[in-house]
DNA sequence: GCGGATAATACTGTATCCATAATTATGAAC
DNA sequence: GTTCATAATTATGGATACAGTATTATCCGC
């Protein structure tokens, strides 16, 4: 998040930029599995760059700790521990609580204040939330968890924070090293779903506090979730 | 924050992590001044590097919101804008506060549960407020501001929540862009000690609410002061 | 046969070099 | 005199080459 980021729309991305996006996908996807070294070299070749922004783009992977940087020893995509989820998790259900928070607060004060279109906001809320019952009705893991990420992604816009936002993103970037894993888990879809009621429902309600609890419940019941898979496997 | 970092204690760092500190510290004393443009080949030549170092250090910093790297344009020191200020801090009222309630629970789970010496931990935490009576009683503002941290990270680490430690170092990074600002508050400090005060008696009563809204209170002042700093100016 | 030491190999880390793009200065035209 | 266009200069971004260190394998000694 810089603080001076207002130049013109085009720019195009730095290679190195281009390069970290890819790995990234690589190690979501566990192509690049979690303890794993990475050759440089190879992966360079395999792009067809050289070492250069491959290097760069690894030290903007380490800032974000997706991957580890040992010193003379090379590089290492990272691997949560069970401690880290212990940690992240209510941090991030903090956060998240307050983002809901926010967002309610931004629809109440929109409702009486504004002379804009009535709650627009909210419908485009409710909209995703529809999608979301229609992906978990079919059954569509990778289709449901896209439009979550939107229906979050949608609520921080309102909340209207980018600081708050910046910092969510940040922990999601690592959460996201389990999300094969999320993926796995059967009934987790239906759970989620339920609990994105409760989050809409004190959204209709303009109930911040309301919001704000169940939002913090859910992202703690994602770490439950996980909880169990490591359990069981 | 590393998931895997349990290498052993030497294993000196990286070259271009100490060009990073360095620049770290000009930016903080605002020898890099906000807004500034970076000459790498000067700053490498001064610091006899060459430029590659220099340019990881750079992105390094640029991951972290110390400075924006503007393609094809360079590289300049980033510059807080009052919207940050007004969207940081809440962020780290929340974070903060929760450091301070979890550190609470601590204190008071080792006064019951464990043998070991009798709250040690909160006298090390009376021992630094102790010293920030004697910094603000000679006035010393750096001097101050150095036990501060100190206060805040034992805080932290009896929190015990690396990730959570993590966020708020992450923002405390940006954060410290105005500390020149902050250090010629006068009355700040007599402020932050009443604050501190309130905090310290919380965690003598094991309050962990109190110490919470204490600790929240603590970090929204700061970022008052320094509105009234900038409404100044 | 096993363990330690040494040498070879390979990868990280740093430096140098080249190309491309942006900015600025200079000159010409209106 | 001002403005626009073109050229030159300068810095960024990327590639390649080199040095140093860690790891591994092999050989010698016990």
């Amino acid at each position: 998040m810089n603080a001076r980021d207002d130049s013109k729309p085009l720019a195009l991305p730095a290679l190195y930029e281009q390069v970290a996006e890819r790995l990234r996908a690589r190690i979501y996807a566990h192509e690049l599995a979690p303890g794993a070294w990475i050759d440089e070299q190879a992966l360079a070749d395999e792009f067809g760059i050289s070492r250069t922004p491959m290097r760069e783009a690894l030290k903007v992977l380490a800032a974000e700790g997706l991957v580890v940087l040992k010193p003379r020893r090379g590089c290492y995509v990272a691997q949560m521990s069970e401690r880290d989820l212990d940690e992240i998790f209510p941090v991030l259900a903090l956060l998240e609580g307050r983002v809901a928070e926010e967002a309610t607060r931004r629809l109440a004060s929109a409702d009486d204040g504004s002379r804009r279109p009535a709650n627009s906001d909210f419908e485009r809320l409710a909209a995703l939330h529809a999608e979301l019952e229609r992906h978990a009705a079919a059954n569509d893991a990778d289709r449901f968890f896209e439009i979550n990420q939107a229906f979050h992604e949608t609520l921080q816009e309102l909340a209207g924070n980018r600081w708050l936002s910046h910092l969510i993103n940040d922990i999601r970037k690592f959460v996201k090293l389990t999300r094969r894993d999320s993926l796995r888990l059967e009934g987790r879809i239906q759970q989620s779903l339920v609990e994105h009621r409760a989050i809409l429902a004190a959204l209709e309600r303009r109930d911040a506090s309301a919001a704000a609890h169940a939002m913090h419940d859910h992202i703690l019941s994602g770490r439950a979730a996980l909880s169990q898979l490591m359990k069981g496997s």
